[in-house]
DNA sequence: CTGTTAGCGCGTTCAG
DNA sequence: CTGAACGCGCTAACAG
């Protein structure tokens, strides 16, 4: 059993300051159980040895490690770094520390970081899940757990609508003369993209337009790349993505047949991630993930204080931000 | 000491099983110590009851706690999600977990980071530190800690040479006539930056170009464009941004002052995180982040397992991507 | 090969 | 207000 850790301990402390090791641990955790006095001696004895507090020691005391984990299905795609930001900030207010674990995408993977991190952290987000329902009320019933963009009944819960921001731009691209128009779907599995599918379906419906949707697929830059050929074949004039990322994979291939956007086409994206950096700029549903993200960990605190999970389910609605992807339908 | 782990125990299984707590232990740390058929009969108890072994008083026993922190300046930097994913993959394969931290480009949140992670980490990964070399060893004295993109001498270190690629950016500037370019200065702390300026510096030389530097920025998009003035004012027929975010938002500014890209004024960024997304595409200096996580993970583990830091200094070399921001100087 | 026995460092009773 | 003693769950010596 051999350590290289310098590892101060309280021992050495209460050693160093003449007093018992409860009371140093009192002077950490509940000063005012003490002497001002004795307090302050053990203080400069532990600033003086350099002496930390052990984090291990104490969660197994205590059963709390200060540690939440935040798992997500794709760091690289731009929605959710300002999520993780937003999330580690809001954490840190708590004096938490947060373990970030990254999907790729695959269920599976998803499965086992949430339970390698099951055993060392408090609480859990989970964003953007891909997982079966099951598996995740089955990882809910282990620790708190807090979900974004997922409804499970009895899970906390922050939605972002995006369907509030497709639903305008449906009514943008009708009040622009479309009347067909493609539905790039995202992965199958995600919550998000039920959510826009159904609710361009319904505006659709209302509006008298006739909605394409193309089979399911991982949004990134490529695949929304090799979309094009598709979308071109179902002769419609305006095309809404899953997500910008892919919309701007569409966007290129556009490009590389020549299809002028938006004169001769419409496109609009979802998550408003890449701001105005398209060229032409990207019309696009605004996205509040730094938000969520925050408020995830605002309800995740909520319930460990508390100790009990109560039912919620925010919802953070969305708006359409027009820019020059979208125009009218060629005559 | 109000618990509401489940908290399934060694014990528990033990008895469940008819062995001792050490045998249950051995079955799952040292199964080959074992009789095949005992540890058949612990796992199976194990499984009845729902045991998972708990990391936290395995962490207090041995010391080692199977987790390593990473700290980065800023996760919304397209140049360090591709690092992140890498470095998680690779700690993943070693069964570890990964504590993330974004320090906001701020030198007081990264010392403090680094202090809150130390308790309960084996070591760390420090990807383009703000901070001083002084405070640095001195984390680094206390756990394994491998560097990115910071040259400390005694510290583990993967540098990407971004050099290699900015001397290239010179050559092909020179090349198109251009005489007297811009070098839009990021962090003043910042290695990578340090680099970049000096390599650009000596390659003028050699070139007989002038340079112009400016002071530094927080390289963002806001401070790219707040940098165009500036740039305009010195006369300069061409610019090098410390990395791709602020070229963009020079590029932004440029456009709204008409300045024609690459037509009237040549740009270049560094870190070739936008791809072709930006009009005109971007000219840059590749990046190599995704290897360089994956790397110093790499090392890391070697220096857990060895349980002896060795001097390393590794360099990943970069060259430069033309696009369609640079052109002749015009006459 | 397996059971017994100490701790790991700390938080918290319970007496003084 | 303080010190002694126990236990968190697990691992690693040491016996047998």
């Amino acid at each position: 059993m051999i350590k290289r850790d310098k590892g101060v301990t309280i021992s050495q402390v209460a050693a160093e300051a003449g007093v018992a090791r409860s009371s140093v641990s009192r002077a950490f955790r509940h000063p005012d159980m003490l002497l001002p006095e004795t307090v302050e001696r053990i203080m400069k004895a532990a600033q003086a040895l350099g002496y930390v507090p052990n984090h291990t020691a104490r969660a197994l005391s205590t059963g709390r490690h200060g540690n939440i984990a935040l798992v997500v299905p794709d760091i690289a795609n731009p929605f959710f770094p300002p999520l993780i930001a937003a999330t580690q900030l809001e954490a840190d207010r708590s004096d938490f520390c947060v373990f970030l674990g990254n999907t790729e995408e695959k269920p599976a993977q998803e499965d086992k970081l949430l339970g390698r991190f099951a055993g060392q952290v408090e609480g859990l987000v989970l964003a953007s899940p891909r997982l079966s329902d099951e598996r995740i009320l089955a990882h809910a019933a282990q620790r708190p757990l807090v979900l974004i963009n997922r409804d499970i009944k009895g899970i906390p819960r922050v939605l972002i609508d995006s369907g509030s921001g497709v639903r305008q731009a449906a009514e943008h691209l009708a009040e622009l003369g479309h009347r067909k128009i493609v539905y790039v779907n995202g992965p199958h599995t995600s919550w998000s993209n039920r959510e826009r599918r159904s609710a361009l379906r319904s505006a659709a419906r209302k509006l008298g337009l006739e909605i394409v949707a193309l089979p399911p697929i991982v949004p990134t830059y490529q695949s929304g790349h090799r979309t094009v050929d598709a979308i071109l074949e179902t002769g419609a004039t305006a095309a809404i993505a899953f997500d910008d990322i892919t919309a701007q994979g569409i966007l290129a291939g556009l490009a590389e047949y020549n299809v002028a956007v938006p004169e001769r086409f419409s496109l609009i994206g979802c998550d408003d991630v890449l701001g105005a950096v398209t060229y032409p700029a990207l019309t696009s549903v605004s996205n509040r993930s730094a938000e969520a993200g925050r408020l995830a960990v605002t309800l995740l605190m909520e319930a460990l204080q508390s100790g009990s999970i109560r039912e919620a389910r925010y919802v953070l609605e969305t708006h359409l931000v027009v820019r020059n992807t979208t125009g009218p339908a060629p005559a």
